[in-house]
DNA sequence: TGCAAAATAGCACGATCGTTCTTTTTTAGT
DNA sequence: ACTAAAAAAGAACGATCGTGCTATTTTGCA
């Protein structure tokens, strides 16, 4: 269920209390770490937010990199469940990426005080190999392979041309989404979300999607329509 | 001269010791971050590596975050001195921005155990303010602006349109090169620098570069030329 | 060659780190 | 309500952190 797979039937099973409070514990841990990064979350932090001491904190994970793990797990399953499942709910094929992506930038870009785990673990971690490493890496990749599967699917279905690269398009998807969190967050960028959005605009008009299907950028520019697309 | 401008003069004044041991615990120190990160960066470690004692290395900064900053600027001046100087030889226009962009690929992609300080710091500062913060982003923006004078420049010699929106170019410029140290460095994909060079020669012609300009991409793709560009 | 000054080392400080061990408190089932 | 188990707290460990202070060594110039 963790797979960015489109499947079911979960089972919630809170029989001790440990298992709540874990729970707040990683919910906690997930907040310092979109901040201070996951090498920077340090127990004692994470005890004085949780309300909790320190030993208290480490029993329910034996180690820091277990921690580390499982908040990993958990950001991987709200990315899914705010990201990927509610747009499932599109149709099939050029819709369905458009909402992925709309979905992505907005997880990207709107939270205030949290950047993506994604990017700042891969930072964070490209050359320190371990289980973290791994496990992001994992997380990462199964999403990257879900864009992935939308794009296949948008080629399939007649909606963009059948000659693409698909490996190639969602290189350049994933770049729009880089630079968007870098520009907005790091550089403070009020520009970035729309370049974001009219890159991708752009490109799919370049991948062949009919310009019916991409909404009009709304600013003032229209004139632009010589051979190349150039919105303001 | 710190500033990615085409200037002259400088004065070399290493009159005491001091200066070259200075410079020497300062190149230690950014092989250091660029593995590890500008937060990761202690001390003590530095002293190992760079055969002092803590003190030693120490009374030469005041300070960590003066040693930051140090690394900042020394990344900012070899960053100059390897991207931006050597591609100000080209020929104004698009021949220097496609030199600017090679240089900046091959030292986001080639480098084999160090990271883009940049790249790293956005990640690790962008919810940390301070004096760090401010000299990284002081340096990236004058990065950025290198870049997009040099595609105003490309653009006012007639190699592109002359309608584009140099600021949106340039942000898809960034977002190949995240794109490549995030896919290359930590996903370990060997396809990541050909997705670059490909989504920049893409681009150019999508900005109106003339195809004479582009050189073939040395794949065996050769039969798709519709009227969207889509190279294998 | 001597001497002031600069550079480096040595040492200690309070704080925090991850982790282990023991003790106390809280929970859940009878 | 009683009790065994689970959960949380408390205390301490060796290590490392950044930083100050004092001594020692090294440097560069008269």
């Amino acid at each position: 269920m963790t797979d960015f797979q489109t499947s079911s039937a979960s089972e919630s099973r809170a029989i001790h209390k440990g298992q709540q409070t874990k729970a707040a514990i990683v919910d906690a841990a997930l907040g310092l770490a979109t901040q201070i990064g996951l090498e920077g979350l340090s127990i004692g932090a994470l005890a004085d937010v949780a309300r909790m001491s320190k030993s208290g904190v480490f029993a329910h994970f034996g180690s820091r990199e277990e921690l580390q793990i499982s908040v990993v797990r958990e950001y991987h399953e709200r990315f899914e469940a705010e990201v990927f499942y509610p747009a499932m709910k599109a149709q099939r094929g050029l819709p369905r990426l458009r909402q992925l992506f709309a979905n992505w930038t907005q997880r990207t870009s709107a939270e205030i005080d949290s950047g993506c785990l994604y990017i700042g673990g891969a930072a964070e971690f490209d050359d320190r190999p371990g289980t973290v490493r791994d496990a992001l890496a994992s997380s990462v990749k199964t999403w990257l392979a879900a864009v992935h599967r939308s794009v296949v699917q948008a080629r399939d279905e007649g909606h963009l041309d059948e000659g693409i690269n698909t490996e190639q398009m969602v290189f350049e998807i994933h770049g729009l989404i880089l630079a968007l969190q870098f520009e907005a967050r790091f550089l403070r960028s009020d520009s970035a979300l729309r370049h974001t959005t009219t890159g991708f605009d752009n490109m799919l008009l370049r991948y062949g999607a009919s310009p019916a299907d991409i909404p009009a950028v709304p600013t003032a520019a229209k004139a632009h329509v010589k051979k190349s697309i150039h919105p303001e």
